[in-house]
DNA sequence: GTATAAAGTGAACAATCGTTTACCTATTGC
DNA sequence: GCAATAGGTAAACGATTGTTCACTTTATAC
């Protein structure tokens, strides 16, 4: 009867080991992370990781996993109820930045460590990644755009403005929600303060 | 008499070092990035790397000026002649993109290894950043915006659009002079099909 | 030519890396 | 109780890290 007994032994030592890594992840990169940092983060022996994840790459994999799962939670639940495009687009937007600003380590891990970083689980890692941003896709698909406008430029360009916010925020300017809000408002209306001619 | 004569002992090694390491950082990051490897590409000893340099991090810190420097002298002379703010912002942003992309590894290594990476150096690094953005600060400024926008954030959001250019670009798709043209495209008129009410 | 000094070599340095091993501990199923 | 097993420790493994050192090479200045 394999039930969540109190007494019953936690194997939550693994969550607390994947929280660890993600933090050291996201502050100082992969390859600049030791495995002996990551054990001292969750109070534990260099050798009591590899009990749980079989090396620092399947731990680095599993972070980025469950960043993945955490952000595309955020977004779905945070674009309930919203029909207008725009408006949908701003929500996921706001999700996507409160994630990678501060809320989730796992989230800034994603957008910090590059695929090509981690050798041969890179194809893993980006494959990940693709089907987090296919989120936006379809977001920036439903707006209604003026013809000429390539949406999938968009959408990455769009992408890209807010995952360089964690190396410019802080606390004291715009929150989260103003950043996307003004960034929706950009490239909706165009930021001229004349009509441009065609 | 220190003329440069051809027969005079050429110290153009250093350059060639930095050559070799600025491509290497650009390619696997600071911390990846071996003295052995910078000194194998240069065709070198791992000793002879520290006749020309006191360490690696002095290493990428020199790269990391010869960069700024490379970029903004593009960057200034590609708005030669220009008047249009919009065209001057886009021809900027075209010699960013460009930088970035392929053209220089210096540039590359400039948005992908963060200061925050080195230690000591970090400082240091994010002034020589700092310095070379605060030449779009002016091209920003200098553009007739709409009451209410923000023209730091503008700023921001743009030039972040564009760093993680390298990571979706590839030889096939828009060319980098067609990118900045639609990213100025999209922040000066908008991309909404109709207009916006206030 | 010869002294001088820069440039470069090759081996070694201590430190640290990811990982493994042998051993211990404590809880669980029966 | 008792074997079984997951969880954890301490120490060590070989490889690799940035850096140094003693020594050679080589081009220049006089």
């Amino acid at each position: 009867m394999p039930v969540d007994t109190p007494t019953r032994r936690t194997n939550n030592r693994a969550q607390l080991l994947l929280d660890a890594a993600a933090s050291l992840f996201a502050l100082k990169g992969y390859a600049s992370t030791t495995v002996r940092d990551i054990a001292a983060a969750a109070s534990m022996t260099p050798g009591a990781v590899y009990v749980h994840f079989p090396s620092k790459c399947d731990l680095l994999v599993e972070v980025y996993k469950e960043g993945v799962r955490r952000v595309t939670e955020r977004i779905e639940s945070s674009t309930l109820g919203i029909h207008c495009p725009w408006k949908i687009l701003e929500s996921a937007l706001t999700a996507h930045l409160e994630a990678i600003l501060d809320r989730s380590a796992y989230a800034k891990v994603i957008i910090r460590v590059l695929p090509g970083d981690v050798g041969q689980a890179g194809p893993a890692l980006a494959a990940l990644r693709d089907g987090y941003e296919s989120k936006f896709r379809r977001y920036v698909e439903a707006l209604p755009l003026a013809p000429g406008i390539d949406s999938r430029l968009l959408r990455l360009l769009l992408l890209g403005a807010l995952n360089h916010a964690p190396v410019w925020y802080s606390d004291q300017g715009e929150e989260p929600t103003g950043i996307a809000a003004a960034a929706v408002q950009l490239i909706r209306g165009g930021a001229s303060s004349v009509e441009q001619v065609a």
